[in-house]
RNA sequence: UCUUCCUUAGCUCAGUUGGUUAGAGCACCUGACUGUUAAUCAGGGGGUCGUUGGUUCAAGUCCAACAGGAAGAGCCA
């Protein structure tokens, strides 16, 4: 007989049916209730066994973590916590879970720092569970919401030669023996002799060749690993990540802020309709994470609170000179409480957009048109030649969520740009032939993908939000 | 990379101004229990106090270095 998922059995209203359900346990109480929960979702299905007519030798193996077999009857519950359970006629053990060396004892709230050392098995926790099934979700959903829009799916490079992609420090990639290298006469690494001819690295970012889509299918977007090699250790940092990143043939920075907020609110919407049950577990975790600060630390908010939030308003949308305007009329401005200070043409510090977001506007912002400074060579130079049509989305309790701009269509403007930059055009050449032959006013953005994930589910540290996390000093599983 | 904090039983944490044999809850083991809900009840076992060095009559407690972890900053998504 197949088996039947516990989702199908706990969300249907059908009643006495024989059926077959696998899992592991979560409990098993007064040597009659067996809690088993199978993965497909955040509830577990209660087995009812006759423990007199049961093989003490099966019996004595239903432990925590051991993984079971039950053929029986779906019933409704005759207790008070759950509409129906599986009245088992049948009873077996798959693998046995020995007690003494589980590193899981779920009773006990192990710390999200404990089960970060055990990743192996944190996806079996209520907790894990729900944060993987809204990642998967938001992952379905990106794609659902560019294939309707008619955007191309596109997968562009991870290993790449380009070393100008100016996003930060890259991995390199190489097949040359490190305890040999070759050498030339000059004594620099021979990387001729290398498994490209050439030196290689990890993508940082899939944008250019992106945008050489874009300039041909007209709307591409991205969705693959990203790596940077920077020594960043915070709670929104990985050394591996997955990034979205759109790319927009005729778009003009006020239509890709547009689509980027689409785009944010339709996948929220997603998980707010289809994972409705994982998402109040997540909210109450947070309301009791909450409880343990001190209230002025408190967010106002819950979890659903703010996923609606995002979903029914449109987000605020402001320069950045309107963001230093406001700043330097702000109290911890004019009290001196921010340790950065607020100037035009300097670059927002945390603190600065985290009171844009958290205290003044209270919803996620949309920073525009920054200083050319500040931002990369080939976003667009506006009229005004000081500053770029760049946007930075900033998000609640998470920051800059969303990077991205108009890019520099003109060929003399972006070669000067490169030039200023000191970005080597020649390599550049082929980035350059899409503004030689048939140029067209083009934008896109870069998303964190599991920065989104953070949000979506109220966790507060990236590295609990994939499943196994690589940061500096740390690649175990 | 910088700053600050943390490391005591399998887990979560107490441990006073340095002072005898380092505690609790849960987990675990033994037993009881056929309507439990993180089941409950009775009994039991379990510790090189992160590592190394130092101060002291005496260090879980004070000092230093190292290791691992966390928070914040920078960099960014």
């Amino acid at each position: 007989m197949q088996r039947t998922k516990i989702k199908e059995i706990l969300y249907s209203d059908k009643l006495d049916y024989e059926c077959v359900v696998k899992g592991w346990v979560r409990s098993f109480r007064n040597n009659q209730f067996i809690a088993v929960n199978d993965g497909s979702c955040l509830d577990s299905l209660q087995i009812v066994v006759d423990s007199n007519n049961t093989d003490k030798d099966i019996l004595d193996h239903i432990t925590a973590g051991a993984s079971v077999s039950a053929r029986g009857i779906i019933k409704a519950s005759l207790g008070k916590g759950q509409k129906v359970e599986l009245i088992a006629d049948s009873l077996e053990v798959l693998g046995r879970c020995d007690p003494d060396h589980y590193p899981l004892q779920l009773k006990n709230r192990p710390s999200l720092e404990y089960l970060r050392e055990h990743a192996h098995l944190r996806m079996r926790t209520h907790v894990f569970g729900a944060i993987f099934r809204v990642r998967h979700s938001l992952a379905f959903a990106v794609h659902e919401f560019f294939h309707k829009k008619g955007f191309v799916y596109l997968n562009t490079p991870i290993i790449t030669a380009s070393d100008a992609e100016g996003a930060g420090e890259m991995f390199q990639v190489t097949t040359l023996d490190l305890n040999n290298v070759p050498r030339k006469e000059d004594g620099s690494v021979d990387y001729s002799e290398d498994f490209f001819g050439r030196s290689t690295n990890l993508t940082v970012s899939g944008q250019l060749e992106g945008e050489l889509g874009a300039l041909a299918l007209g709307e591409i977007y991205t969705f693959g690993p990203t790596f940077r090699a920077e020594n960043s250790n915070t709670t929104r940092h990985l050394a591996e990540f997955w990034m979205i990143e759109p790319e927009m043939a005729f778009y003009d920075l006020a239509e890709n802020a547009q689509l980027a907020q689409e785009f944010i609110q339709y996948v929220i919407q997603y998980v707010l309709d289809h994972n409705r049950a994982d998402l109040e577990f997540l909210d109450q975790r947070l309301a009791e994470e909450e409880k343990q600060k001190p209230q002025n630390e408190r967010s106002e908010f819950s979890l659903l609170e703010k996923l609606r939030m995002v979903t029914a308003n449109s987000f605020e949308k402001i320069t950045y000179t309107e963001a230093i305007d406001i700043l330097l009329k702000s109290k911890p401005y004019q009290k001196k409480q921010f340790k950065y200070d607020v100037s035009w043409g300097t670059d927002l510090q945390s603190e600065h957009e985290r009171y844009l977001v958290e205290k003044h506007f209270k919803k996620p912002v949309i920073v525009t048109d920054y200083p050319k400074e500040i931002k990369s060579f080939y976003m667009r130079l506006n009229d005004d030649e000081k500053t770029v049509a760049a946007m930075d989305i900033l998000a609640p309790g998470i920051g800059e969520i969303v990077g991205g701009s108009q890019r520099e269509e003109r060929l003399d403007v972006l070669e000067s740009r490169m030039q200023e930059m000191n970005v080597p055009v020649e390599e550049m050449s082929w980035f350059l032939d899409t503004r030689r032959f048939g140029t067209v006013p083009h934008a896109g953005f870069g998303l964190g993908f599991e920065r989104l994930v953070l949000f979506a589910t109220g966790m507060t540290n990236i590295r609990d939000v994939i499943p196994f996390p690589r940061t500096p000093k740390s690649a175990n599983f």
